[in-house]
DNA sequence: AAATTTGGTTTATTTTATAAACTAGTTTAC
DNA sequence: GTAAACTAGTTTATAAAATAAACCAAATTT
């Protein structure tokens, strides 16, 4: 029947972040903070557990002299996504 | 940019009670206890938050000597429901 | 050079989901 | 006919998750 949904993609924010980074391959952290509205604090949590599943990868560097934080979608990350939405449609009978 | 996904129905559980309530109209608690295969505790949860959010209405009644719970899904539900699948499309591309 | 802003992380709090325990009654087996 | 097991749930406690608040280090502005 119903499967069960990926409980790392089912979450408002993480989904957000992932939608996002479909489009764009890679965004820094302060884009994806504006464009989601999320806090900083909500946002770097959610980041790191999105990096632990291996669904994206962070770089850290500088730009000028600020520190800056890129994330990279992963192939993981992709099919992981793309799973989520299979499931989702039966959902909501798509 | 992406609405804020309504909360009441972005829950797998709730998700699936009322994805089976726009097929069927109306469910027995039973019923949806054995798709959802949800425990009892669970279930009766988020029947009553969706309940109380006017998303379904409950009839209590009995069948033979059992006690029975019978969901049916309102106008207002249907319409949130869609809602939400409209939201989320944008998260998910479609 | 003090105050404010930027770009975050860590920790604490609130909210939510889930499971465990309980209630009330019914059916079955002895 | 009564004890045991089952049905159909509800209530309450616990676990997990989301979110916000507090913090840190460095940069920029005044």
């Amino acid at each position: 029947m119903l499967k069960k949904l990926n409980p790392l993609l089912h979450s408002e924010l993480r989904l957000a972040i992932m939608s996002l980074l479909v489009s764009m391959q890679k965004a820094e952290f302060t884009l994806i903070k504006e464009k989601t509205e999320a806090t900083a604090g909500n946002l770097s949590v959610q980041i790191t557990k999105l990096e632990e599943a291996g669904y994206l990868r962070v770089e850290k560097g500088f730009k000028g002299k600020m520190p800056q934080t890129i994330c990279i979608i992963t192939k993981v990350g992709i099919e992981a996504f793309e799973q989520y939405v299979e499931d989702l449609k039966e959902y909501l009978k798509l």
